[in-house]
DNA sequence: AAAATAAAAATGGCATGCAATTTGATTGTC
DNA sequence: GACAATCAAATTGCATGCCATTTTTATTTT
């Protein structure tokens, strides 16, 4: 390691490094969440201080920084002298996030139906459109990008940034299940049925029935999420 | 207060200190924050680095650590290169904070009705029947004391750790107004009907009904607490 | 007085070193 | 072989020091 630290400071222009375009710590947070999102770290892997900074090249202050709003994302858990690993995924933890997501989102639609500006609300509509075409033709990848912005955008109507920055945190968690979501075809028509029932009732400015449809649907996709986990975890 | 600095290394046993009995970041955070919650740090002062440091005798790395934390749960706000400042606390985020409470607090009333043991559910009334005396009696402190522990007993009944936590954080919030709500009698009595109307939901295992009203109390909570906020402020 | 400029003070973002504590592995003992 | 004692590696929580930026403040200059 002490080569590592070296190779840096010979050199005439050390201009490398990381390159100072962004903060080491921000670039060690991304990419280890990444890491973690996609599975790549597999849940309960050990995260060695010395092993990162090394393969980084940083020191450990950035790192532990970067360690800590993980922990406060609950992407990984630290805990005293034992270092920090990366958090499990249980199918009991989807349920958890997606009931809270569920609360935060329902409330997020029923606001949003009456606080949605009138070109926010086409915009949303053609968003749902586009969706549908990727869905009859059975799109996944294109239809999950389309419904991820859909529900932030739903989020962000409802004009609350609180709720939105709260929501904006859990997602992030939640994002662990969607790598692993292959979505059964039953559970995916539903699921778009419920999309239907929403743009239905902002159509009609049925903040209720929105709110309604909106918790529901939620629920659902935490059970179809814990469903996967379940499957795809041996014991 | 170079004599701060100066006092501590005389003195022949330096004992002193903070004591380690705990970690220094830690300290510092909840000094901060208290004093940031009770509104001994007016809304919009800065907080400087050195002269915290100084003061609370520590080295930079603690504190800054504390400063972000406190940045992320919305006490202060920090600006690149100006720094951080204490976070005004205005009836808009009061709004906003009350919002999304009633989603989550909501939400944790209407499951909780389903998942609270009995005994918890019992524990639960005496809390209330408790308060009750309180209110009659008219003593704010003691009423008080007991509402927010039934705030959190509720959600806790929920039994969603996601869900507690995230309401933790942001009762912290919102526990800003608490210390400026001088409560009008008007609005203590119905604060005090929608406690009632929840209990008796929860006898009646009304979930649906448990939801309702708790939304609407938190969210008539937040409009008071603006209330009070918007008479408070000068401008 | 307004504007331009220079000097000082803060902040941001690290790297490094250290003492205290804890965990784990190694070794020695009964 | 179970158990205790020991020792090395890790981790935590700081302190300290750098250095580049960016305000802020003071000082000059129009």
């Amino acid at each position: 390691m002490t080569d590592i630290l070296q190779s840096r400071a010979p050199p005439p222009q050390p201009k490398n490094r990381l390159s100072r375009r962004e903060p080491a710590a921000k670039q060690i947070l991304e990419m280890l969440r990444e890491r973690i999102v996609k599975g790549d770290l597999a849940p309960g892997a050990r995260i060695v201080e010395r092993t990162v900074c090394a393969e980084m090249n940083v020191s450990r202050t950035p790192l532990r920084e970067a360690l800590k709003l993980l922990a406060i994302d609950g992407l990984v858990q630290i805990s005293q002298h034992k270092g920090a690993t990366v958090m499990p995924f249980t199918p009991e933890e989807a349920l958890q996030l997606f009931e809270v997501l569920s609360g935060l989102e329902g409330l997020a639609a029923e606001l949003a139906v009456s606080r949605i500006a009138n070109a926010t609300l086409a915009d949303l509509r053609a968003k749902h459109d586009q969706m549908r075409t990727h869905f009859d033709r059975g799109e996944k990848d294109a239809y999950f990008e389309l419904n991820s912005a859909i529900h932030t955008a739903i989020v962000e109507a409802a004009g609350n940034p609180i709720l939105a920055s709260t929501h904006h945190a859990l997602l992030l968690r939640a994002k662990r299940g969607r790598y692993m979501a292959i979505v059964d075809p039953h559970r995916w028509r539903e699921a778009f049925d419920e999309h239907e029932a929403v743009m239905d009732a902002f159509a009609k400015k049925d903040a209720k029935r929105a709110g309604e449809v909106w918790r529901t649907h939620l629920i659902h996709t935490g059970e179809t999420v814990a469903d996967v986990l379940r499957a795809a975890m041996p014991d």
